[in-house]
DNA sequence: TTAAACCCTAGAGTTAGGTCCAAAGTCAAC
DNA sequence: GTTGACTTTGGACCTAACTCTAGGGTTTAA
């Protein structure tokens, strides 16, 4: 019994990209079916599906497609590697991550204060206090610095 | 005691962004300098400064140039708004960012499991963790689910 | 009064990450 | 045995967000 073959417009479906956009990542080496039919169809494994999974998520998350494949790469040079070299480059990448979550809360924090303090009424919005917030600097005022 | 303002120079190198860049923040209606000199240069206030703040850090969070200039024009249609409206556009930027927030924790958790897993250590990297976790599927086997 | 270090505009070029053909082969069904 | 839905390749094209170049004006300090 070997497992289901899925072709490029099944998985593209299953994942909702493109079959081009699989194609590229093909081509720049982040994702080769494990297998090619008679005809040359490509026919990707479960394991294809799930390493697409990974890219999505980790572009989604703000990696380049070029981190992704410095991530899903690093087996190539293993030999040349040590432990060390590969888990620096984890943890620079986690750096970097934890960094750039702590900016999204804080604009996150920031959006949520505006959000709470605006009655969102149906009257025109020429008093809406996300307005004038937003738009302090427009007076020549500085932005309140929770804007920030 | 008029506040002092900034030439183009000066403020791209307060925020770490090229001359060009802030041109071109300004061709895009992002940022326009409130004021130029006699001879037409840009001469940016604190408030641009702060504008300029709020760019960059909304970029870096993965807004595009087209959201945060959205998100600043709110003002300029505000007649045809009502609160309700402002406030959608901003609890959807919201929740778009929640979502995200979240997948990047996800991945977050994934690379730390693996750093964690990782000894560190200076040996040749054949056995590492790491890369035996990312390369799971070259095998043919799946990816284990906490890499997804 | 001239050299260095700034600034201006217009427009071309670049990179990442796709997206869209065209021409042709394949497979299932009717 | 042909229609229709699939697939292949190669290459042209696209958008976002810069980045660079050319050709010129301005400011400041020696
Ligand atoms: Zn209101
Ligand atoms: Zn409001
Ligand atoms: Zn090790
Ligand atoms: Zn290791």
């Amino acid at each position: 019994m070997s497992e289901k073959k899925l072709r490029i417009g099944e998985l593209a479906r299953l994942v909702q990209v493109s079959q081009d956009t699989l194609r590229f990542y093909e081509k720049h080496g982040l994702l080769t079916p494990s297998l090619r039919s008679q005809a040359g169809y490509r026919l990707y494994s479960q394991a294809d599906l799930e390493r697409v999974g990974f890219i999505l998520s980790a572009k989604r998350v703000g990696f380049t497609l070029n981190e992704i494949h410095d991530l899903l790469g690093l087996e190539v040079t293993k030999d040349d590697k040590s432990c060390e070299d590969v888990k620096r480059f984890v943890d620079e990448k986690l750096d970097n991550l934890n960094q750039r979550i702590g900016e999204m809360q804080r604009i996150q924090k920031t959006l949520k204060t505006l959000s709470d303090a605006c009655c969102g009424g149906a009257e025109p919005a020429t008093h809406c206090t996300i307005l004038e917030a937003l738009n302090a600097q427009a007076e020549s005022g500085p932005i309140p610095r929770r804007l920030l």
